[in-house]
DNA sequence: CTGAAAGCGCTAACAC
DNA sequence: GTGTTAGCGCTTTCAG
C-alpha cells in the first residue's frame, strides 16, 4: 500500500483553508468561491494530491466499488460479460472487486460475506447457482444485487437481466423436430445449477408433449475433451441432435462426431447455447442460440447503479431478446 | 453499502473486555488468555460480528486487496492467466480489484492512480503497453508491481514472469525454414506494445540472417474476421507461412485458407502464439506456442505476495518454459 | 495478558 | 461561503 505522503490536511494548511473546504473542492461541491477553489485546486495540482479512498469510504460509507461474483474464470461468458459491466462500471465510476465461487475452494457464503466486509455498494451475481445460505446473507445485508445472464429463480428476491433460456431451448428443439430427428440429447456442465434444472425441465416436457422415446441427458460436460469423448456415448445412445450449453463441448462434438464420420448434419444435429466468439472457429459453423453477452452485462450493470443510487428502476427483472443463429450444424 | 450494524465495540462491551481485546483476537494475535479468547469467540459468533475491512484498511494502511490491469476482458489469455492469479490470491487471502486499460476510454495513469487511490498493496500488470507516465506513477507509488505474461521492457524496473517470446518465435520460423518455405508473415494485434516491438525484431533479424527477399508484417489483426480476411492479401503478397499472435486470427486464417482452397500446411504454414484453449477447436489442429498461462498467473502473484511482505524474492524476472506443440498446420 | 488513548484520512452536520 | 468538530470502525503503541 502506498505510504500516504500528501493529505487533506497538508492541502488545507498550504491553501489557507479547512480541510472542509478542501473536501468540497475535491467532491464538487459547490459551496465554494471560486477564487478559493482555484487555490484549492492549485496546491493540489502542486502538491500532486490523490484523496486516499479508503479514508473516503469510511466516513461516507460508500466506496464505489461493486463486486462481481463469477463461477470461474475460465468460463467464457465472463469475458464476453464482464466486457459489458466493465465499461459501464467505468462510466459510472465503479471499480470492480472480482470474486469466484464454485470451484470447491471457497464457499459462495464466505466469498459474499468477504465482498461484504469489503463494504462494497452493490454486487453482480453472474454464478448459476447460490447456497441458501449464500442467499441468506445477501438479503440481509441490504446490498443491491443484479443476477446477469443467470438464474432463473431468485428473481423476486435481486435484479435480473437474461434471455428467456426455456423459449430459447423449445425453440432449438423444434428445429431439430421439424428437421425429422426424434432422439435428442441435452448436454449440461453442471446439473446442479437452477439454469440446468430449469433447461432439463423444459427438454423432459418438449419430448413427453412429443412422445418421443429415447432422450438423453448428459451432465458435467464442461471442456471440449469432454464433448469429444462424448461423441462414441451418443453413437451407443443413438443420439441424432443434441444441444449444449456451452461452446467448448460443441466444438468438441462437432469435431469428435467428424473424426468418426458422423455426418453434420444429417445423421447429428447440434445447437450450442454458448454463444460466446470462438464458436465461430468451429467448422461447420455451429448453429447457436445467441445472447447479447455484452448488452447483458451493460444491462446488469446500468441497473445496478440505479439500485445504488436508491433511484426508481421500473423492471427489475428484464428479459433480453436471443437470435436462433442458422449454421451449418442444422438442416435447412 | 452495508448498513454496519455490529462494531468491534460492540463486542467488547458484550464481551466486557476492551476493543484491543477484540481487534487482536480477530486478527490471531497470541497475546490472549485462551478463556477471554474464547469468550470472545463466542460473542463474535453469536451477535453475527464482521470486520469492517474498510476501517482495518484505514487504520492498518493494508487492504489485502490488488489491482489487476488487463488490457480488455475479451483477451483470452486473461482469462487463463487469472485464473492462476485468482487461485493464488485466494490462498493468501487477498481480493482482486479489475481494471482494463488500452480501450480509449480512460488512460493507464489514469486507471493506475485510481487503484493507487484504493489503497491496493499491489499491482499485477497484463497489459502489453504502458505509459511513461503510468511507469512513473507506478514506480513513485512504491506498490510492488509485477508484470505477468507480456512486456519485455521495463523488467528492470517491476517483476515479471514470462516466457522468451523471441526464442519462441525464432523456434517457429525455424520449422517454417526447414520445411522450405520462404515466404513469411507475421501477424500482430497492436504494433505499438512492447511485445509486438521485441517479436518483430526478432522477426527482421531471422529474415536477414537467412536473406529471405518476401515477408511482411500486418499489425492490428486481433479478431476472427480480420484473420478470415486477411488470407486474401496473403494470395497477394505470396505468402506460404505465418506466425500469429492470437489464436482468434488464426482459427480466422485458416478457415479462410481453406475457403479458398489452399492446403494446409502445402501451401500455407501457421504456427499460433494464442495458446489459449479455443485453438483446439480449429481444424486442422494448430501448431501453438504453448505458454503455461495458468502458471505465468500463479507465479505472478505468488511473487508478488513475497514482495508485499517484504520477504525475499531470489528472482524478479522469470522466464517460464513454453512447448512449441506440433499440430496439423506445420509440416512433418 | 489487557486496557486506554491516539490516530488512520476523510466526510458531514452544524455553526457562523 | 467557510470553519469547527465529531465521528466512520479499526489498529497500534504504550502503560501497567
Amino acid at each position: 500500500m502506498q505510504k500516504q505522503e500528501i493529505t487533506i490536511y497538508d492541502v488545507a494548511r498550504e491553501a489557507k483553508v479547512s480541510m472542509a473546504t478542501v473536501s468540497r473542492v475535491v467532491n464538487g461541491n459547490n459551496n465554494v468561491r471560486k477564487e478559493t477553489r482555484d487555490r484549492v485546486l492549485e496546491v493540489i495540482d502542486r502538491l500532486h494530491y490523490q484523496p486516499n479512498a479508503v479514508a473516503q469510504g469510511l466516513a461516507s460509507k460508500k466506496t464505489t466499488t461493486v463486486g462481481l461474483i463469477v463461477p470461474d474464470f475460465s468460463n467464457l461468458h465472463f469475458a464476453e460479460l464482464s466486457q459489458g459491466i466493465n465499461d459501464i462500471a467505468t462510466l459510472y465510476k465503479y471499480n470492480i472487486l472480482l470474486s469466484s465461487v464454485g470451484n470447491t475452494l471457497v464457499g459462495d457464503e464466505r466469498v459474499i460475506q468477504n465482498l461484504l466486509n469489503k463494504q462494497v455498494d452493490g454486487i453482480i451475481y453472474m454464478a448459476d447457482q447460490i447456497s441458501e445460505k449464500g442467499k441468506e446473507t445477501l438479503i440481509r445485508s441490504n446490498v443491491p444485487v443484479v443476477l446477469a445472464g443467470t438464474l432463473s429463480e431468485n428473481k423476486a428476491d435481486f435484479g435480473s437481466v437474461a434471455i428467456d433460456y426455456a423459449k430459447a431451448i423449445k425453440e432449438a428443439l423444434e428445429i431439430f423436430y421439424e428437421n425429422s430427428k426424434r432422439n435428442f440429447a441435452l448436454v449440461l456442465d453442471n446439473e446442479e445449477t437452477y439454469l440446468s434444472e430449469e433447461l432439463e425441465h423444459t427438454f423432459n416436457n418438449y419430448i413427453n408433449e412429443h412422445n418421443l422415446s429415447n432422450y438423453h441427458v448428459y451432465g458435467n460436460i464442461s471442456t471440449y475433451e469432454e464433448g469429444y469423448d462424448l461423441v462414441e456415448q451418443f453413437e451407443k445412445d443413438k443420439i441424432d441432435a443434441v444441444i449444449t450449453l456451452k461452446d467448448m463441448p460443441a466444438g468438441g462434438i462437432v469435431n469428435g462426431a467428424l473424426n468418426k464420420n458422423i455426418s453434420i448434419p444429417e445423421q447429428l444435429e447440434i445447437i450450442s447455447a454458448g454463444s460466446t466468439n470462438v464458436a465461430k472457429l468451429v467448422r461447420p459453423q455451429l448453429t447457436i442460440i445467441q445472447q447479447p453477452l455484452y448488452d447483458i452485462g451493460a444491462m446488469a450493470m446500468r441497473m445496478l447503479t440505479k439500485l445504488m443510487n436508491n433511484e426508481e428502476v421500473e423492471d427489475k427483472n428484464i428479459t433480453m431478446p436471443y437470435d436462433l443463429k442458422a449454421g451449418k450444424t442444422t438442416l435447412g
